[in-house]
DNA sequence: CATGGCTATCGTCTTATTACGATAAGCTGC
DNA sequence: GCAGCTTATCGTAATAAGACGATAGCCATG
């Protein structure tokens, strides 16, 4: 197991295996309300902010997203909570620190439902 | 000029003429700041019904949406000017009612954006 | 011109969101 | 094991969002 440098083993292009493809309507009461909830999750700047952020960088970063934003730590922290309770980013802990990345399948359903207006 | 029963004349399939593409980035602090403010226009679950509503119906239906939805009406107005501010609606004065229509551009905009991510 | 049906707005209340500092929790390296 | 760094959570305050009833505005019809 090498200790790659700030990469953990989950996330980044690594973890591309079993993408298998998303069955669920797109339409219907329950994907108003999945699509309500994800539409939410992106509805602040900032947390549109760090979705790009971890986009761009395809590798994770960790508390790096801090210093990007002009918000205090503890906001950023709440903010990664939200985006992780809609299932759009996924956080690993990685020794001391959190190493953040975008959950594919979320961002992928996000994708689909918008598509799907 | 018909006077057709409930389809006012800038709403609907008849409106669909001069759809230039939309040239503005879809990355940036700007367009950050328009994706937020699209998704959160879209983050309520009764938004995303009437959203739905207006694009079954092609032709733009008036209050009948307070009908379809378990709200009262000033309730649905309310979210009705959410849905407009945001550009996604758009309403037209069809003498005694309003005739409300998806804004095919700010449709097409929040896909572009979200597809961007 | 008055009546009646739609719609928007106002006032109000309740709840959620946003932001921050301070504090606690967890892992590493010494 | 302790010191130090990183991150999450708590407490709190200000602001925004969501919902409703009541009211006002508007247009066609009688």
């Amino acid at each position: 197991m090498p200790t790659t440098a700030r990469i953990a083993p989950s996330c980044g292009p690594t973890a591309r295996a079993g993408e298998a493809l998303d069955l669920r309507p797109v339409e219907g009461r329950e994907a108003d309300d999945e699509l309500a909830l994800l539409a939410k999750a992106v509805g602040h700047p900032a947390r549109v902010q760090i979705l790009r952020l971890l986009v761009r960088r395809e590798a994770c970063v960790c508390g790096d997203i801090v210093d990007e934003l002009p918000l205090a730590q503890s906001t950023v922290s709440q903010h990664l909570k939200v985006l992780k309770e809609a299932g759009l980013v996924r956080g690993e802990i990685d020794g001391p620190r959190v190493c953040y990345c975008v959950e594919p399948r979320g961002l992928r359903r996000l994708k689909a439902l918008v598509g799907g207006l």
